[in-house]
RNA sequence: CGAGGUGUGGCUCAGUUUGGUAGAGCACUACGUUCGGGACGUAGGGGCCGCAGGUUCAAAUCCUGUCACCUCGACCA
């Protein structure tokens, strides 16, 4: 096996010497995006919405198995609409948009642009549940939203975004709440075995949980730099929204019952996350399953006879299995390993003279920057093999890195310290008061990322006050 | 919202101090030669110097205003 992964693609800032710059400089030079003429928003690319609509895809698939309808909303909430939860406006309306005309009209009642449609499934649910016999309802919404950050990032936290709402509406509580659960799974299972990202399953506390809710379950990655990202939320809201929407089914008893409801999302968010793990100093570095193109071939010796048919007839071959581009172009080899390189394709295959001779290729893989010589007669398997060990390589580094930066405190003094002179995850003790969380914020820099699930929680102190404490928490700086 | 910075071909920037015919590299187009880690030659195309006023014989350059974007912070699912 070859080695020659220390080549650098030109253009791109390190990662070690700024790593906001070196983020922008990947969203730009692999063509995700463009920067757009409103503040704020961001044109995606065909690159970047190709890596979206496989995440759709497997997304998708996975709601409808578990019995989801997609559905569309209107994107307009009417202002008395929105106020009718009262957590939920709270929360919301420092960050929506108004529509305040229509056309040269002035509007008897504004419109907001919908941050998210809880409001609008709750309008919708009232008119179509009547009878325990019309639960659950299992809706999902694909659709883009609009929240007025200050400040923006591509992809990260955009005033506009792309994302889908499930938003579900139940029998019973103990139904919602294990909806809020598999939902919480989907997600997870997704980012391990679609993007390769190890994830930390929890639950936020009351501060961090989502407006309205009575509880949100999160994964939270940690990205290259040691910072967390929250990556998919699930809500449970208990029947509050119900009863604020006055929504009311005939029960199995004959009486009245407010249905139990969940909601849970994931957004474009989750391609920062990809890039943000996987990528390295040479650019963009996609996990196989959701790659637009899989494998890229790069024919050496173009003006050579029979090379470029030969390219062609293997493109036909793998077509038949894999996402495969083939680069015919005039531009060097070099050019071209570089280019893919840095759009992060996982595989490039080379076919030159020399190979077609032996009946061979080169396979070379974006994630350690390893080549092997395989011969043509098994390729289908030798490149199936190659794309699950790439996902292996990307799945295992990211976790060896959050392992790295992991860290466990016992103290005030201990989280400080660690929090102000590393990046990380930081595992400590809390008492369950807002007040010690508060002050974390302040003295740290730190917020909690969430109560994990299935951690053992051996008994002592609050980090932060010194109390009994209730719950072990993840904590760190968050993105 | 606070502090700092930047606006000049598609991109990165020089030119602004000291006003005098708008430049470079990359990218792009055509043709030819190349091809196992970002090839080369020749010939081309492309700019109301962010916008609006002002000073001047003359403004990318000086003055006033304004807008946008970037970085850091504050805020923030």
């Amino acid at each position: 096996m070859l080695n020659d992964s220390s080549k650098k693609v030109k253009d791109i800032t390190s990662m070690n010497e700024d790593f906001a710059r070196w983020y922008t400089d990947v969203v730009k030079k692999a063509e995700l995006v463009d920067y757009s003429i409103v503040r704020g928003c961001m044109v995606i690319r065909p690159y970047g919405y190709a890596i979206w609509e496989n995440i759709q895809k497997e997304l998708d698939r996975r709601f409808k198995e578990l019995g989801h309808e997609n559905v569309m909303m209107p994107m307009f909430i009417p202002e008395s609409l929105l106020q009718k939860e009262k957590d939920h406006v709270e929360g919301f309306a420092p960050e929506v948009a108004w529509v305040t005309m229509g056309g040269n009209e002035k509007l008897q009642e504004r419109l907001c642009v919908r941050p998210t449609s809880e409001t609008l499934f709750c309008d919708h649910y009232k008119n179509v549940i009547e009878s325990y016999r019309d639960l659950p309802k299992l809706y999902n919404q694909w659709c883009s939203v609009v929240r007025w950050e200050k400040t923006t990032r591509p992809f990260l936290r955009s005033l506009e975004f792309l994302w889908q709402e499930g938003h579900t509406m139940h029998e019973t509580a103990e139904e919602a709440l294990k909806e809020t659960e598999t939902m919480l799974e989907v997600y997870a299972d997704f980012f391990e075995n679609c993007l390769a990202i190890p994830v930390v399953r929890g639950r936020k506390t009351d501060k961090e949980k989502f407006a309205g809710a009575e509880a949100t379950y999160t994964i939270e990655a940690m990205m290259h730099d040691g910072k967390a990202l929250q990556s998919g939320t699930s809500h449970y809201f208990g029947d509050g929204f119900a009863k604020a929407f006055d929504i009311t089914f005939t029960g199995r008893d004959n009486k009245p019952h407010f249905p139990h409801q969940t909601s849970w999302g994931m957004s474009t968010r989750v391609i920062g996350a990809i890039i943000m793990t996987h990528g390295d100093d040479n650019g963009l570095v996609l996990p196989p399953r959701i790659a637009p193109t899989q494998v890229i071939i790069v024919p050496v010796a173009t003006h050579k006879e029979g090379v470029i048919e030969k390219a062609e007839e293997l493109k036909a071959r793998l077509s038949k299995d894999f996402r495969v581009k083939l680069d015919a172009s005039n531009n060097s080899p070099g050019w071209k390993y570089a280019e893919y390189e840095m759009k992060g394709v996982p595989l490039r295959l080379e076919i030159g003279p020399r190979d077609i001779e032996n009946n061979q290729c080169v396979l070379a893989l974006r994630a350690d920057g390893s080549k092997k010589i395989v011969s043509l007669d098994n390729l289908e398997a030798e490149v199936e093999n190659a794309l699950n060990e790439i996902h292996d390589i990307l799945y295992n580094k990211a976790l060896e890195n959050r392992k790295e930066k992991t860290y466990s405190c016992n103290n005030l003094e201990e989280i400080v310290k660690t929090a102000n002179e590393k990046n990380g995850f930081i595992k400590a003790l809390w008492c369950g008061e807002l007040a010690c969380e508060e002050e974390l914020k302040e003295k740290a820099g730190i917020t909690s990322r969430c109560i994990p699930f299935g951690e053992e929680m051996e008994d002592g102190v609050c980090v932060c006050c010194g109390k009994k404490a209730k719950n072990l928490v993840y904590w760190g700086k968050a993105y």
